[in-house]
DNA sequence: AACTATTTATAAGA
DNA sequence: TTCTTATAAATAGTT
């Protein structure tokens, strides 16, 4: 419009054309600010370049919500709605899945059983039962497990005493480890171990031992198992 | 800007208002045409004039709500966060609670146990069994209740058996009912109860006992919910 | 980013 | 509303 006149197409240097855009932008702004001013209208522009860079003009007395509110408003449609439209009724079928896994929920606790039929009942009952059965199982299979690990940690003591024993014996009194092996009781009554290593172990069981049984002890019906 | 400079403030008359409104509009829009084509860019416009009437401009190759998602994607706001933000905060916290009520149905169900304690596990087992023996007594309950129902019925039932019998009896043959009662007999065959009123009960149950035990396979809907 | 020759937009009048 | 036209404003090409 200026410099010489030119044909309304895409400009195909892409320098020439961001400028071009730029300019045009501040243009189009202006002219949309001095129509709000001199009209008292409302005008609201979103848009992009075509690297995709985002500018938006907004009337200052309005916002860009309102402006779209209004418009959708005016139109008597809502853009949105399809995507309203899915979320309640995602949410609705979310509430119904929840209302039925609390009352699947509250039946296999015991409570809610009125409304059920005998049959219902029957099910139910063999389902929870079935149910106690592979709890317990798993139950039997943790503890056992544990007993395992703390046997063979209690063999490692064991071992580690016995050893300990004999090394710190045979720095002890080097000579008499050669002639007899009857200072060995000696050594215990030194050491504070009168009966012998087994103690040892014992004693080193004793908190991980009551730790096992610790917090649910009424809930537990099968402590024979516990060796 | 010809004839004579004007001020960019309100224009006070409402026809030149709205007259320059209408000029200026359509200079917005052809300048926004000649951007979208030259610049190979986007806008969107929305405008009401001071007498609230809607205007828009929309790039050809694109569509108001696309602007607009694109807009609100770029702003990296949700402009209805208080239209939509409750539903969907809802539905955030709703599928959190679908969840981990299903976490706990399956629990209950003996799956997913592998990462409960050993004290979880022994609650959850006595929690399961106390909800079998509360399942039981209420099907015990309602077995009972139903045994007694058919009792009555049952009872109910002979005697007006017994009263048809005797009511029949006498209007068959008045005389034979004052000489003597082996007609009883007689009229057991006729009916087709050779073995007494009994039989009428037991005819009469087993629909509905048939019915108890219908569809005696899994019950329980829990599994459809699961997943 | 500034300049400026030119085109374009438009205010006022018809 | 639309047309006309004198003039203000916008801007393409250049620096």
């Amino acid at each position: 419009m200026a410099r010489g006149k030119i044909q309304i197409q895409r400009i195909e240097n892409s320098t020439n054309r961001q400028v071009t855009y730029s300019k045009r932008r501040n243009g189009l702004f202006k002219k949309a600010n001095e129509l709000t001013v001199l009209c008292d209208a409302k005008v609201s522009i979103i848009m992009f370049s075509s690297t995709n860079k985002l500018h938006e003009f907004i009337s200052p007395s309005t916002t860009t919500k309102e402006m779209y509110d209004t418009y959708q408003n005016a139109l008597g449609i809502d853009l949105w709605s399809t995507h309203y439209g899915r979320m309640q009724e995602e949410l609705k079928k979310l509430t119904e899945i929840n209302r039925k896994l609390q009352r699947e929920i509250r039946q296999r606790m015991g409570d809610n059983l009125d409304d059920l039929s005998i049959d219902e009942l029957r099910c139910l009952e063999q389902d929870v039962e079935s149910s106690v059965k592979i709890i317990r199982e798993r139950k039997f299979k943790v503890i056992s497990s544990q007993i395992d690990t703390h046997k063979k940690k209690s063999r490692n003591l064991e071992e580690i005493h016995r050893a300990l024993l004999q090394e710190l014996h045979a720095r002890e009194d080097p000579r008499r480890s050669f002639v007899d092996g009857g200072s060995v009781d000696y050594d215990h009554r030194v050491l504070g171990f009168p009966h012998g290593g087994t103690h040892l172990l014992t004693l080193c069981l004793q908190p991980s031992d009551a730790n096992l049984r610790s917090g649910a002890g009424s809930c537990l019906t099968t402590y024979n198992l516990l060796e």
